[in-house]
RNA sequence: AAUGCAAGGGACCUUAUCGCUUCGAGUACAAUUCGAAGAGGAAAGUCCGGGCAGCAUAGGGCAGCGUACUUCCUAACGGGAAGGACUGAUAAAUUUAAGUUUUUCAGUACAGACAGUGCAACAGAAAGAUACCGCUCCGCUUGCGGAGUAAGGGUGAAAUGGUGGAGUAAGAGCCCACCGCAAUACCGGGUGACCGGUUUGGCAUGGUAAACCUUACGCGUUGAAAGACCAAAUAGGUACUUCUGGCCUCGUUUUUGUUUUACAGAAACUGGUCAAUGGGCGGCUCGUCCAUGACUCUUAUGAGCAGAAGUAUGGGUAGGUUGAUGGAGCACAACAGCAAUGUUGUGCCUAGAUAAAUGAUAAGGCACUUUAUAGUGGACAGAACCCGGCUUAUGAACUUGCAUUCUAU
């Protein structure tokens, strides 16, 4: 599998943003950011794949190249580990960085790593649940 | 030499690997492959000015807002250049002194106070017309009154030219000399602000416009989330065509189809019902009673109204394309100009994203720190339609200027 990052696999439309950041999405902490996702109904054949977006608030970074770096880090590291979630459909998922100061590249990536195993085992319990039923 | 302040240029370079955005090439498209390009001096603040776009708009005036020495530059500006005046500092010259002249540097919202209205705390006698103390004269009751007086005292941010003389009761530009000041006068220089000289004036035309105000000039408004185009699903709109005309059917009649006495459909009649309309009564968001009604009009074809189905179509949402990066462009040279800047010629194409691309890792060079191993790449800070400015931020080292301290001569 390639390590691309292409504009598929990044979240974009408006209507998908908000339904994510909705209340009924899962989510769980784990420093230094918080890990936002939920499941799309499978009929949709637009979205195929998983879909992830990084944000950073202005609160904690009030300068944009400070912004703009952490979520550099961010992409970089989830293009070198998405491969974790290579056979996952249908997923929207949304990193929010939580931290108050700017963290080194590799810690991050372990975190993230660290996610998308919690992630994807929870993605394989549930289709067994689907299943079981 | 050290420290501090201000200004200035400058804002590490090259290569590889894995990725991102755009463009170009190749195959029918996509995926993929190859090649090229990819943040700043302030991209920031959003403070001015313009381009561009929509809307508005006869012409003029008032109001409101802005600007305010002169000339020039510019698409334009509240920006810039050159110059003038004033203020402050500095050094020198001159004068008895006050002051004046010149050198260098810095600063100035720098139009108008004989158009009008207002304001000036405290102190002070008095802040726009004034006598508190003092000085002088006169009167008498001998410590008070009247008159004159801005030389002296004191107050204040500010008190009505300075020095000397003459003069006087005491004084005073009342008069005189020198200095200063004013002038919508005259002469000369300058495009002009203004400058120099002459003459005149005793100089009583106080200050404040970052108080109202007056004068001159400028300003329509909104803002790329502008504007233009394409356009799914769903629900509305419009047009046309067809069908139906409140609902129910125990019963009767007629008629059509299938397979016959049965079944299904249609029409009419009767009956029921009331959700439609009108009226009466009551305990009035309702109930009850009565009447009308089988949608309305037309002799009819048909027309209107309401509903259903089908077809076509307009607007428009999600979404997409464009606007949107070849321009008041950049580099170099020549010429014009004191300069800002302009003209001409040659060469170049130099980000264009859109929930928003420029990152990560490594190697080498270079610079700095450190004895060295080693470490760091340092500040401010991320394009969002595009330009011209202004303002603010900016580490170390370097260059220039200024200030202070120390050392040496």
């Amino acid at each position: 599998m390639h390590k691309t990052f292409k504009k598929k696999e990044r979240l974009f439309k408006r209507n998908l943003i908000k339904e994510l950041f909705a209340k009924k999405s899962s989510y769980f902490y784990l420093y230094p950011f918080k890990m936002v996702y939920q499941f799309l109904p499978a009929q949709d054949s637009d979205h195929q794949g998983v879909q992830v977006l990084f944000t950073v608030p202005k609160r904690n970074f009030k300068r944009a190249v400070d912004r703009n770096h952490i979520k550099r880090l961010f992409r970089e590291a989830y293009r070198n580990n998405k491969h974790l979630l290579s056979n996952k459909n249908n997923l929207v998922i949304g990193y929010i960085y939580t931290s108050s100061k700017i963290e080194e590249y590799i810690f991050l990536e372990k975190k993230l790593k660290q996610s998308l195993e919690r992630l994807s085992n929870e993605v394989n319990q549930a289709i067994e649940n689907e299943s079981k039923i």
